[in-house]
RNA sequence: GCGCGAUUAGCUCAGUGGUAGAGCGCUUGCUUCACACGCAAGAAGUCGCAGGUUCGAACCCUGCAUCGCGCACCA
């Protein structure tokens, strides 16, 4: 059983060998049947052509600390893992692939250029989910599921038939966001504003009525002058009040353009006259609508611009483009001026391009159960953590448009709506193609990835799964979905479950680098998880990362913390390698006769558990890994063992094994507490100690903590003072430059009789005196302590300038602190209006400076 | 323009009313029989600024500044 351990721990090849007895013991495997009550967490599906990065470490890692906090807490636990099929990403990385062979996918059919994707998918993809099981997550794998598995899509194809049936899927001839690179729509939420530099074009048009007189028009986007189908001022503007209803001069191609007056012109933008563009711009679009204005569309789906541009600007780049018109309007002399300006653009998400305001027509849904939604977060009926992102929220679905839900792509869930080659007004839409096919022919596009998505938390489970393991309990997130992904799948719960899919969604912070950047593959700044792992160990990388990742906040990557976390580990290790050299673990917890240290140590444990506890009832979980880290390495290591060496070399066998089952209580309660942040190390030490004979992470945590009423508080107060004493004692040792290493004689005039051989050893003195009447010479310098005072005979001579030094500082440190209290104490305020126990609290504290204070007066008058 | 967050030691960050904390880094001393991925001791902070509430404010309120994020506008 106890195989001898090294004095490093080596976490290669201890994780990777309980990962997979795990596994093949089925550990992570959750049972429907079971009779323990059910939690259940779905995983943010990673897609499918994911690697592995800090912000899935940080997420997952969350996760498996709930997962394996919640079977200690005796729960049947699922956690859902599964891959999103990722539309726009994974056709790209096979078009990525055809392009460096010099094809494009049109040099396919669909069906075999989605083979080509499906067959990618079962070479390369899912990498990532072999990079979960390294990090160590206990994920039921055998449920594994993709957004493109048949029974998946056959969800999602019910879901479509239904919601048209419903009325709530239309399709229709709207303005949505193109992205010319991929030459698809986009959902509103898919499109991100960035502050871009450009330049604003003022140019003007000459009126037709009036020859001669110009409107001077500002623009920063001159290539789509050939699509202006009107001009527009606000009907109060004095201005161009007179012009309304003439029309002027398009340069190109030539047209009469009519003057109109519409309320949304903002007088004081530019010149307050507005180019009316309506195939180009939403709010154009809204114009030309109102005053039946032509539209003109001038560009290609892939952003060249068309013949209706004119023969000049025909398959030209909308941005060269641009540059020609400029200089069209130059050499016209239509020009007045350009001007440097700042303004927000819109860009597609994953092309990284401008997008356009294209009309075209596209499949919709009108967002079902949306007040349900609104009221489930709203009223707490779905806890959001940290609470703020609640108002986010809010926001987001009182603004809330309709979904664009096609995509024009080949990757994804086809659309099942097929329409007759002879009428394409009739149309069929059902799961099954018509019985005629040959006389229809189905719609090209997919639909959004998010669409499958939204089904994620049921549709991933069987009929039996759901009735027992749905609703979740817990989501975690970025908050950057929370619209792509949270809020839509509380409405799907609420459409086809009738309930919320989850009680609680806890949102991440970002981990940015240290000069506060996203990570980001092209920045470069993004350290590879595997390399930590490799470095640290997964049980490092996971607690340091823990321990820096506040509640909800960005973070601020720093590799140091992770190497932490290696450290913490080694530190665990050798806690137990110094218990396992004391012997066998056979030794019971007795109350009976707790040493003042064992005493303390256990009272100790009870706080940190109770800490704990209310940490992961906010889901604070940095504060469990920092209380567990102050627990393990200070009162642990640095103070219990260091003083329970002192009974651990006892003669006594029963002092030796009072002490052995308090440190066997002790370690066998931290590994079942660290176990969720660090599920491998502890696994390994928890069958190494002889804790226990099935895995640690079924282990409960019941009887860790001690009844308090059998801890003798005298004795607790008498191992603190002895701690108090050591700090004190060792204190005036390193002020007289005496290694820590080295045994020097000690005498205490002890302030009460008691076993002082703990404090002894603590402070590495030997030979150690205790004289009540101990008369010390002049200058032998002292430590005063709650014990009483401590003196150092140094051989040879006494620098008694340098003990007058010393105690005179010591002196003036005091009493500065004494001037504090009293002077909080002498505020008649204070004293009437605290708590009296504070105001006790600052008595007692006065009366500690004094009585030390008047021990170091006594010495330094005698000097 | 609206909203959200951040501002505490050189660095990364804890700390929601009662004596300012941790780790790293720094200084000094230690291969002390678990651990140098370690041990001991130490230096280091007008808690962004200005008001207010309170016996008492890093913490609550108001305003401001700086940085970051989101939404809207974006001719």
């Amino acid at each position: 059983m106890s195989a001898e351990i090294s004095t490093t721990y080596e976490p290669k090849s201890v994780e990777e060998k309980w990962y997979r007895i795990w596994l093949e013991q089925k550990c992570f495997q959750a049972n429907t049947e079971s009779p323990k009550p059910a939690y259940s967490i779905v995983i943010p599906p990673p897609n499918v052509t994911g690697v592995l990065t800090m912000g899935h470490v940080l997420n997952n890692t969350i996760q498996d600390i709930l997962a394996r906090r919640a079977r200690a807490l005796g729960k049947e636990v699922l956690w859902l893992p599964g891959m999103d099929h990722a539309g726009i990403a994974t056709q790209n990385v096979v078009e990525k692939q055809l392009r460096s062979e010099g094809k494009t996918k049109h040099d396919f059919s669909r069906e075999e250029f989605v083979q080509k994707v499906w067959d990618w998918k079962e070479k390369y993809g899912g990498i990532i989910i072999q990079q979960l099981k390294r990090l160590g997550c206990s994920c039921d794998w055998s449920r594994e599921r993709f957004t493109m598995d048949p029974q998946y899509i056959r969800t999602v194809q019910e879901t479509f038939v239904d919601l048209y049936r419903k009325g709530l899927i239309y399709r229709g001839k709207r303005m949505v966001n193109w992205d010319p690179f991929y030459q698809t729509a986009l959902s509103d939420e898919e499109v991100i504003s960035r502050a871009t530099n450009g330049t604003l074009y003022y140019m003007r048009y000459e009126v037709v009525e009036e020859p001669g007189t110009y409107l001077q028009i500002a623009t920063t986007r001159p290539e789509t002058l050939m699509g202006d189908t009107g001009v527009a001022v606000n009907p109060a503007d004095p201005r161009y009040k007179h012009f309304i209803g003439k029309h002027c001069w398009r340069p190109f191609p030539q047209a009469k353009i009519p003057i109109i007056a519409d309320d949304e012109i903002d007088p004081s933008f530019g010149t307050g006259v507005l180019k009316v563009t309506p195939a180009h711009d939403k709010l154009d679009f809204a114009i030309g609508q109102r005053h039946q204005l032509e539209v003109v569309d001038v560009l290609n789906p892939d952003g060249t611009l068309n013949a209706l541009a004119g023969e000049d600007f025909m398959g030209m780049d909308r941005f060269e483009a641009r540059e020609k018109a400029v200089g069209k309007l130059s050499d016209l002399g239509l020009l007045v001026r350009e001007e440097p300006y700042q303004n927000n653009v819109g860009y597609s998400e994953r092309g990284g391009v401008p997008i356009e305001p294209r009309l075209s027509e596209q499949w919709f849904l009108k967002y079902p159960h949306i007040q349900e939604t609104l009221e489930a977060v709203s009223t707490g009926k779905i806890q959001f953590r940290p609470e703020r992102w609640v108002k986010t929220f809010e926001h987001w679905i009182g603004n809330i448009q309709d979904w664009c839900i096609s995509r024009q792509l080949w990757w994804g869930h086809r659309i099942p709506v097929w329409y007759h080659n002879d009428d394409p007004g009739r149309i069929h839409v059902h799961t099954e193609p018509p019985a005629d096919a040959e006389y229809w022919h189905q719609d090209p596009d997919v639909l959004d990835t998010w669409f499958s998505a939204w089904l994620w938390p049921f549709a991933t489970m069987d009929e039996l799964t759901v009735k027992r393991f749905y609703p979740t309990q817990d989501l975690v997130t970025g908050p950057d979905i929370i619209f792509f992904w949270v809020a839509r799948m509380i409405m799907a719960g609420f459409e086809y479950k009738g309930a919320i899919p989850f009680e609680n969604v806890f949102f991440t912070g970002i981990i940015r680098d240290l000069r506060g950047r996203k990570m980001s593959k092209s920045l470069g700044n993004s350290p590879n998880p595997l390399d930590l792992i490799a470095k640290y160990g997964a049980d490092g990388l996971r607690f340091g990362l823990m321990r820096i990742a506040p509640h909800g906040q960005d973070i601020r990557f720093d590799e140091k913390q992770i190497e932490e976390g290696r450290n913490f580990a080694n530190k665990l290790w050798n806690a137990c390698r110094f218990r396992q050299l004391q012997g066998p673990a056979t030794h019971s917890l007795s109350l009976q006769s707790l040493s003042p240290y064992s005493a303390d140590i256990l009272l100790r444990l009870n706080e940190t558990v109770d800490r704990i506890e209310n940490a992961y009832a906010n889901y604070l979980f940095t504060e469990v890994a920092q209380l567990l880290y102050e627990f393990v390495w200070s009162d642990f290591c640095d103070w219990y063992l260091e003083a329970a060496k002192t009974e651990l070399q006892s003669k006594q066998e029963s002092v030796r094994g009072n002490c052995l089952g308090v440190v066997d209580h002790v370690l066998s309660g931290v590994l079942r507490l660290l176990h969720p942040f660090m599920p491998h190390i502890t696994e390994e030490l928890w069958y190494r100690m002889g804790f226990g004979n099935s895995s640690i992470q079924f282990a409960t945590l019941d009887g860790l903590g001690i009844n308090r009423s059998t801890l003798n508080p005298l004795d607790i107060a008498f191992a603190r003072q002895v701690y108090e004493a050591t700090t004190i004692a060792r204190n005036l040792r390193a002020e007289y430059r005496i290694p820590s290493n080295k045994k020097v004689r000690m005498i205490l005039k002890p302030a009460f009789p008691a076993d002082f051989s703990v404090f002894a050893r603590l402070i590495n003195a030997d030979p150690f005196e205790v004289d009540s009447d101990f008369a010390p010479s002049r200058g032998l310098p002292v430590a005063v302590t709650p014990l009483g005072q401590a003196f150092i005979p140094l051989e040879g001579f006494v620098d008694l300038s340098a003990e007058k030094e010393r105690l005179a500082k010591e002196i003036g440190k005091l009493e500065r602190e004494l001037e504090t209290v009293r002077r909080k104490l002498s505020n008649e305020s204070f004293v009437a209006r605290a708590p009296a126990s504070i105001v006790a609290e600052h008595r007692q504290r006065e009366l500690d400076f004094l009585r030390k204070l008047e021990q170091l007066r006594e010495r330094a008058a005698g000097l």
